[in-house]
DNA sequence: AAGTTCGGCAAACGACTGTTTACTGAATGG
DNA sequence: CCATTCAGTAAACAGTCGTTTGCCGAACTT
């Protein structure tokens, strides 16, 4: 059920999805739904901790990364577009909900990156460029990265269903924008 | 009826909007829709066109401003967070269809964010900071302020419908994130 | 003054909607 | 081996939906 609801979201809203429509692309019948979803935001729900659960991985696997800042920005960005390609009904889904029409579910995903960025404050914290920053300012910059995560992975997206060459382009910015961040970063006096 | 779609769309998706349900609130009969729109897509653009015609005004008067890039940026802010408070409907209707279901739309606000980030690459052309810049790196800090800027009015939205003095909080960070940019622009030596 | 466009209406069409009810077979557990 | 839970079904309910059609008055145009 939850596959049949991900594929029809494909190209449509969950607000405008149907019960039936999810019973018929499952092949079931329309009864069946309520025997697992009281409603169909509760399978908004379950498609968001679905989804959410192998960004987690993907953002661990580029915290734990070792090295230098410079292979560190590239190895991010390559992480993202994978991951985009790979998981792309899943990212869509996240996009496309985020600020879509069912509040539980813009609550969850909201939820959900708040504890991404306490998560990448937490790991910048560990790094040597930031002795001597304020909670606050660990905090302001986990945000931005965050942000800019999330801005990278939709540009993925709509590129890579329009032209996929055009995914070259946008990585190719994703990291000079990275670079130009860590330049201010290491440049940081404090607030 | 283009006031009474907006109104709608408060907590709604375009894609699960009806025919019946706009001009029911528009007080009109549901065939008076066809008179002016062949789509509830066409109607779609049509908002688009009209939310995007304040926020060029918005983005024009930041650019016009002269002055040290401190007072600038907490002018931006200023100006980001007033227009989301003065044109909440339209402000929403943005974030909620451009990852939306209808494609149309989607295409219809990316283009113009395209045409944002130009005007706001030729302005930062004028600045002495950027002596020496490629156009391509220009067109690359372009982009990231306004994805900042995007992000920014997001969490004003949010904010403000939830508990408007977290707006502080998001206006803080916004600037401080603008602040390190800027620094990571000032040192910034090429591509 | 005649003609034409414009914006509106009511009514009707079949198709699709969410949800409940009562029923059924299979698996599970004591 | 009997009872119970589980996951499914068909059928029916009253609504709502998008869209087309034919009609009408008012406002322009010429």
């Amino acid at each position: 059920m939850l596959d049949a609801g991900l594929h029809l979201l494909a190209d449509q809203n969950l607000a405008s999805l149907g019960v039936r429509e999810v019973t018929r692309e499952a092949g079931l019948s329309p009864a069946a739904f309520y025997r697992h979803f009281p409603d169909l935001a509760a399978l908004g729900v379950a498609l968001v901790e679905e989804s959410l659960a192998s960004v987690h991985v993907m953002i661990r696997a580029v915290l734990a990364e070792a090295g230098g800042a410079e292979e560190l920005i590239d190895r991010a960005v390559d992480v993202i577009e994978r991951h985009v390609r790979e998981h792309r009904t899943h990212v869509r889904f996240l996009a496309r909900e985020r600020h879509g029409g069912v509040r539980q579910v813009r609550e969850a995903i909201d939820a959900e990156l708040d504890r991404f960025a306490a998560e990448v404050g937490a790991a910048l914290a560990l790094q040597p460029v930031s002795q001597g920053w304020s909670e606050r300012d660990l905090r302001m910059l986990a945000e931005l990265y965050v942000d800019h995560m999330v801005s990278t992975a939709s540009a993925f997206l709509e590129a890579q269903e329009a032209d996929p060459s055009r995914g070259q382009r946008i990585a190719a910015t994703a990291r000079l924008q990275l670079r130009l961040i860590s330049l201010g970063r290491r440049h940081w006096q404090g607030s």
